[in-house]
DNA sequence: CGCAAGATGTGCTCAGGATCACATCCGAAC
DNA sequence: GTTCGGATGTGATCCTGAGCACATCTTGCG
């Protein structure tokens, strides 16, 4: 598949770059489709691209000795990832997955990190994203934290819904299992709050999108303003 | 306290600047103590300063609503902190609380942002130290879902030992209240951890510090590699 | 030196969620 | 349409670590 310099500069890390530079570096890039389940990153190699989300879902996971998996983050279409690597060279500390079918366009790390490190304006937004993703990383800690598993899925939804494009509809929606690494819980206790909230209506599966009834709800739950037995 | 140009100059990120920036920094640079349980950076705020901590021990901590308190990062000597807020002037994530006497160099935001984006070299070390603190975060997590809280504190231990000027003694050791909120764990599952590790002689406590005897024991625990019976 | 506050040590009880074992259900591929 | 693998639904059991209630030990401080 060709890369245009128009779908690059689609990308808000590279909306400050002038037309000729995204031209170059469309012409280095390409395009790579990941079915779900297949590795897009593995966590013992050290990354050679900078990696952008066109469409789908993706998923980082570590895994303990005893082959149990904790999940890290979510990654939603246009963010990028595997910065970690370009920007240091040391080693991706997660394994991505596709847990939908995606497409990711890759730029190769010699190419893109003179570039992130020379213009000012690109290492601001750099400096910007990797920012954001700390305040999330800090956010998921915050939400292990919780009570219980039923206000753990709560605030993991109501995540998931802020990072769509329309807030009521979270587009390819991760299994149950998927949710529970992400909240160290069981891949059954979140099918019983899952359950419980499609009993009370807010929220509903629809093929493979879940649709939010009152996002404002969930938010209640998760901050435990709310019962729900 | 008056700050030197040879202090400043002391601190990783700030070591590529020439000394005629250095002086205008110390002029401009201010060092504050806290005692221990004193709140450095309140969550609620935009920090308009980057500080620095010259000794000490900080811990990052966040609340949720029922007042239950998570804790999320510790900070050790030589380490900056409050950068998020400097880079989007958005709210610190989580407040930063002293649970050691602290000394912290603070710089106005007004200073030093400009400096950040405007020095390739600055710039590219702020970008190399965001990185490790994501790896951190990562690390971070992975420790919250081993099987046990034994495995979580050796983990726990392991980084401070890491982070530790020498591996085998932890300074300003935090308490078992401080470490349970990191691994989420309670007080007192902590102290039952501890009296074990003590009583097998592999950590010994020495007023506010730690010795470890082997390093390796402990990290074999925490990848479950070797039991605690 | 003695006091008070905080930190640590320890037993007991109990609930919540992990785990196991299945029974569906659904959707993609043929 | 059929089939098959993965995803979801649900009960029963068990066990760990949370929570509570204290006792004891440190430490900073007047």
């Amino acid at each position: 598949m060709t890369v245009t310099p128009a779908l690059l500069q689609t990308l808000p890390l590279l909306q400050s770059l002038p037309q000729v530079t995204l031209a170059e570096l469309a012409r280095q890039s390409q395009v790579k489709v990941f079915n779900k389940r297949e590795v897009v990153l593995d966590k013992s190699v050290a990354p050679q691209h900078l990696c952008f989300l066109l469409d789908g879902r993706l998923q980082g996971v570590d895994f303990t000795v005893d082959g149990k998996e904790v999940g890290t983050s979510f990654t939603d279409p246009l963010d990028f990832f595997g910065e970690l690597g370009v920007v240091d060279g040391e080693l991706h500390p997660e394994t991505v997955l596709a847990i939908a079918k995606s497409r990711v366009l890759m730029i190769p790390r010699a190419t893109i990190r003179p570039m992130l490190v020379a213009m000012p304006a690109m290492a601001e937004a750099l400096v910007l994203r990797l920012s954001r993703k700390l305040r999330e990383a800090h956010e998921q800690r915050r939400i292990l934290g919780l009570a219980n598993p039923l206000q753990k899925v709560c605030a993991q939804l109501t995540i998931l819904s802020r990072n769509s494009p329309h807030a009521e509809l979270i587009p390819d929606v991760p299994t149950h299992q998927e949710l529970a690494i992400m909240i160290n819980a069981s891949r059954e206790t979140v099918t019983r709050v899952f359950q419980l909230l499609q009993g009370k209506g807010l929220v509903l599966r629809d093929g493979n999108h879940l649709k939010i009834n009152q996002v404002t709800i969930l938010r209640e739950i998760a901050e435990g303003q709310r019962e729900g037995p």
